[in-house]
RNA sequence: GGUCCCUUCGUCUAUCGGUUAGGACGCCAGGUUUUCAACCUGGAGAGAGGGGUUCGACUCCCCUAGGGACUACCA
């Protein structure tokens, strides 16, 4: 370790979606940038060819924007980079550190066999050959890991693992084809782009070992290591397509907000004290790898729910009626011009049951309909002669409410109520009906704050009207 | 098979040798009530098992069991 500043990195490779697993490693390398002033970089792991369509990498790009978690610089693209990695396979080969290997698909796969059944790890005959005996024909570059001793991977959530050298095998660096290989790509990048940081999936801890081996090949410094616990789906078992989501944009489509998915992400193996909802600001403040957890955590939807409930209610209104509008329109529902100031104005009557902003759609969506409205055929047969007779009086009640807002409204209708020596069950569920037409719809008071009066009164005198 | 990681309420977690093992979500009961939510009050609910170390273990060590990752000329 050094005192060099922190430089971390996220580097996913473009498979066509962002895992949220990404997602948070993602966040935890940012939050902790933040939290020492360093830079996070994005690196983007293009070397398969055949995936990494231009698509695919902007779902990377939309991904982070989204979550807003953006890159200190630009990116860098491992694929560009693939005559850097030769050169240092080059200075390993002079080094005496790697070796060529013209062992043939059928001898590796043969001694491959052999290792496992004896044991033991894979092992090349052209380790330590003369250069005399190389054949005229393709090889492979491997790297000449040590055969005894140790390696010890100075983790920062996991503490020190030990791996015994003899259970390493020569991994490659450079295949027959001449294209350098993952686990000596990651390497010189991260050296290259000066990451001091290497905060990723668990799922690597096991060639954190063979990278460290390669960084003391290269007489390099090997950046502090930090393995992240991986996040299972509800059962315990890999976060998959089945347990609903598992891309960051699948959770965007469904309703939940970025800062939901950050604050979750965040309280999802690592945590500070008691604190459930917290500001990005303190989470920065907060954040340490030393209080990552090292235990798998499991995707909890009812959680997840209730925070972005929290947050939805925060949230600008104005922000959440462009949410919604997108929503609408993608459900074909035309919007008139205006209706998503009037979205706006009703979203803070119908969030506090909303737990996605798909739920806020639905419950916006009474306000939009046009009169006169549809009403429900059970609301027709309850709206016989007495009922009417009583949302007649009503009607006269509520248009002398002087401003029209929740209390003077729900003031009304109580002295209504009273007047009428009634309980506010005996018109409540008509009057609801009446102005919603049978779509969800808020309390009463802010339903009709939320459509106005002009546009209450007339919901109610069209139903009025219906007297046959 | 081999290597490595993990194991506190259903779930996410707090605890960094001495606590009635705390909080949150969920759940249950009650309240509020004009629907659904939301909201308020209360409740049930955990140290995987077995050995050690120690005056004292959820906390440290070992074993077992269970889960997971890796084991490619993929990334």
């Amino acid at each position: 370790m050094s005192d060099r500043p922190v430089r971390t990195r996220i580097a996913p490779s473009p498979t066509g979606m962002m895992h949220i697993g990404t997602a948070r490693t993602a966040l935890f390398n940012w939050l902790y940038t933040r939290h020492t002033g360093g830079q996070f970089l994005l690196r983007v792991e293009d070397t398969d060819r055949e995936r990494s369509t231009e698509a695919a990498v902007q779902v990377i790009f939309d991904g982070l924007a989204w979550l807003g978690l953006e890159s200190d610089e630009p990116p860098v693209f491992q694929f560009a980079r693939a005559d850097r990695h030769r050169e240092a396979v080059d200075d390993l080969l002079a080094r005496g550190q790697a070796y060529r290997d013209y062992m043939l698909p059928q001898e590796l796969e043969a001694e491959r066999e052999r290792a496992r059944a004896e044991g033991r790890v894979v092992r090349s005959p052209w380790r330590d050959a003369d250069p005399a005996t190389w054949p005229a024909r393709g090889y492979a570059v491997r790297l000449k890991s040590p055969l005894d001793g140790e390696t010890v991977v100075a983790d920062a959530v996991k503490g020190d693992v030990t791996f015994q050298n003899a259970g390493l095998d020569d991994l490659i660096l450079l295949r027959t084809d001449g294209n350098p290989t993952y686990n000596l790509a990651v390497v010189v990048d991260d050296h290259d782009m000066g990451i001091t940081h290497v905060i990723r999936g668990d799922d690597h801890l096991n060639n954190a070992a063979r990278q460290t081996i390669i960084y003391r090949a290269l007489d390099w410094e090997v950046p502090v290591w930090a393995h992240l616990p991986l996040i299972h789906g509800p059962d315990g078992a890999k976060l998959s397509k089945r347990h609903g989501a598992q891309a960051v944009g699948e959770f965007d489509d469904m309703g939940y907000l970025p800062e939901t998915l950050r604050n979750y992400l965040a309280k999802l193996g690592w945590g500070h004290g008691d604190d459930e909802i917290f500001s990005d600001a303190q989470a920065i403040e907060w954040f340490d790898i030393r209080d990552v957890v090292s235990a798998a955590a499991r995707l909890d939807w009812a959680k997840l729910n209730h925070l972005n409930n929290h947050y939805i209610r925060q949230a600008d209104p104005a922000r959440l009626a462009a949410l919604v509008a997108a929503i609408l329109k993608s459900r074909d529902v035309t919007l008139r011009q205006g209706d998503e100031t009037l979205i706006a104005h009703t979203v803070p009557f119908v969030r506090d049951g909303a737990k996605t902003t798909l739920e806020l759609a639905d419950a916006v969506l009474f306000v939009l309909k046009t009169r006169p409205l549809e009403l429900p055929e059970k609301t027709r047969t309850q709206l016989d002669a007495e009922m009417l007779g009583r949302i007649g009086r009503l009607r006269t009640a509520l248009a002398d409410v002087g401003e029209w807002a929740v209390p003077p409204l729900e003031m009304a209708m109580r002295a209504f109520a009273d007047a009428e020596g009634i309980g506010m069950g005996k018109f409540g569920p008509q009057l609801r009906a009446v102005l919603a037409g049978g779509s969800p719809a808020p309390d009463l008071a802010g339903a009709m704050t939320a459509l106005g009066r002009d546009e209450s009164l007339g919901r109610i005198d069209d139903a009025l009207s219906l007297v046959t």
